[in-house]
DNA sequence: ATATCGTATTTTGTATGCAAAATAAAAACG
DNA sequence: CGTTTTTATTTTGCATACAAAATACGATAT
C-alpha cells in the first residue's frame, strides 16, 4: 500500500502556474499579446493544454480574450484598482475581525514574529524583504478569519492590484504611515479585538489606496 | 461601414454559458460527474471547446476537477455557504453605502418600483416571482454603487449560494422578516443614508444566513 | 508617394487521433 | 461463493491536423 502516490498537476494547471507567474513578475508585460505558439515553444507543451490554462486565467481576470485575436495579458487601470481597494477594506476588515476572534495564540505569535522582522527590513530599509513579509502577514491574518472562500476572494483581487507596481513611488511618509498601523494591527490582534482590528484594517487599505492612486500612472 | 458586425462567440464561452444554466437551473446536479463524449453529443460540438468551457467553470468554482477522472458539479456544503454569506454581507453592505451615496434620483426610483412589485408578489404569495423581483433589487443596488467589480464578485458567490435552494424551506415568519428588512432598505435608500443602508443590508444577509442554515440539508 | 486591392502568411478556432489512466468486466484462485 | 488477478472497455489527457479568420505583405493604380 503506498499511500504517497506522487500524483503530478495536470499540465494545464501547471501552465496556468506558470503563466500567474510570468504576469505577477512582469516578465508578461500589461497589454502584451500571448501568442499560443511562441509560449508552446518556450514551455514544451501542445497547444491544447495552454489554450485551456489562457481560458482559466481569463476567467480570473488576469487575461483578457478577444475572439479570433488571441489573448493579452489584462491592463489593470487607475479606475480598476479605484474599485478594487474599497471592496478589499471590506474583505480584509472582515478577515481581521474574524481573526482576531478566533485565531489562536499560536498563530498570533507566529504574526508577532513576522511583523518584527518586517519593522527591522523597515529600519534597514530593506524593499523588497519589507513587501514580502508584510503581505506575509496580511496573508496570515485573512488566513486566521478560518474562511478560505475568503482568502481565495482576497488573493484574487490581491493578485490583480499588485500588477500596478505602484510599490516604488511609495514615499518615506507613507511607509511610515503604513509602518504605524501595522503596529496596531498587531497590538488589535494580541489583544482580541476584532472591532478595533477590523477599523484599522480598513483604515489600512485607505492608506494604501491614497499612496497608490497618487502615484498610479494610468496607462490606459 | 457596417459597425453592426455580428460577432458570434466562441465555442467555449456558448459552451460555458449552456453548462452555467444547466448548474443553475439543477438539470445537472450538484456531484453529478460530467462525461465529455455525452456533453459533446448533446451539444454537437467536439471535446475541446467542451474541455476548455469545463477549465473556466472550474476557475469559478461551479466545477469541480478531479486529475484523469474528469469534472463533476461542484457540491455546495453547508459550510460553504456558511463561509460565503459573511462575505456577500461585507460586499452587499459597502455596495449599499455606495448605491446610497451615488445612485440618482431615476435608479432609486425605478428600485422603489421593482420593490412595490415584489410586495405586491408577497401579499399574493407569488414565490418565483417574490424571489425573482428580490433578486433583481439586491442586483440593482449593488450595481448603483457603480462599481463593477463589486457587482461581478458578488454575483459570483451568489450564484453559488443560490444553489443550495434553500428557497423553498423559507417559512413564514422568516419571509416576512425578509420582506420588512426591504422595507427599511427602500427607505434607507430614499433617504440616501449609506451608514444606514449598509447596515441593514449586513443584517438582511445575516437573516438570510439564519434561514438557510436552518433548513439547508447537508449533503456532504 | 500614398492608397487600395489582392494575395500570402501567420494565428486562432475547432475537430480528430493516439496514448495513458481509470473503470468495468471476466477469469482464475482460494 | 467470495476474493483477487487479469483482461477489456471506457474515459480522460495531450498532441496534431485542418479550417477559418486576421494580419502582413506586395503589387497596382492614382
Amino acid at each position: 500500500m503506498n499511500s504517497s502516490i506522487i500524483i503530478r498537476a495536470p499540465l494545464h494547471v501547471q501552465v496556468a502556474e506558470r503563466l500567474r507567474l510570468m504576469i505577477d513578475s512582469g516578465e508578461l508585460e500589461p497589454g502584451a499579446r500571448l501568442n499560443e505558439i511562441d509560449l508552446c515553444n518556450t514551455m514544451g507543451v501542445s497547444r491544447t493544454p495552454l489554450r485551456e490554462a489562457i481560458r482559466s486565467l481569463a476567467t480570473e481576470g488576469l487575461i483578457e480574450l478577444q475572439p479570433n485575436r488571441g489573448a493579452s495579458v489584462s491592463i489593470i487601470s487607475h479606475e480598476d484598482v479605484s474599485e478594487i481597494l474599497p471592496i478589499m477594506a471590506a474583505l480584509e476588515g472582515l478577515g481581521g475581525r474574524l481573526a482576531a476572534t478566533y485565531m489562536s495564540e499560536e498563530k498570533i505569535a507566529q504574526v508577532r514574529k513576522v511583523h518584527d522582522q518586517m519593522i527591522s527590513h523597515y529600519q534597514n530599509r530593506e524593499v523588497a524583504e519589507y513587501f514580502e513579509t508584510n503581505r506575509l502577514i496580511h496573508e496570515l491574518v485573512t488566513e486566521g478569519s478560518g474562511n478560505q472562500t475568503l482568502v481565495d476572494t482576497i488573493n484574487s483581487l490581491s493578485a490583480k492590484v499588485r500588477r500596478a507596481r505602484f510599490s516604488a513611488q511609495m514615499t518615506e511618509e507613507s511607509w511610515a504611515k503604513a509602518v504605524s498601523e501595522h503596529e496596531e494591527i498587531i497590538a488589535a490582534l494580541e489583544a482580541k479585538d476584532p472591532e478595533r482590528l477590523e477599523a484599522i484594517l480598513i483604515q489600512h487599505v485607505e492608506t494604501k489606496r491614497a499612496t497608490i492612486l497618487g502615484t498610479l500612472e494610468d496607462k490606459n
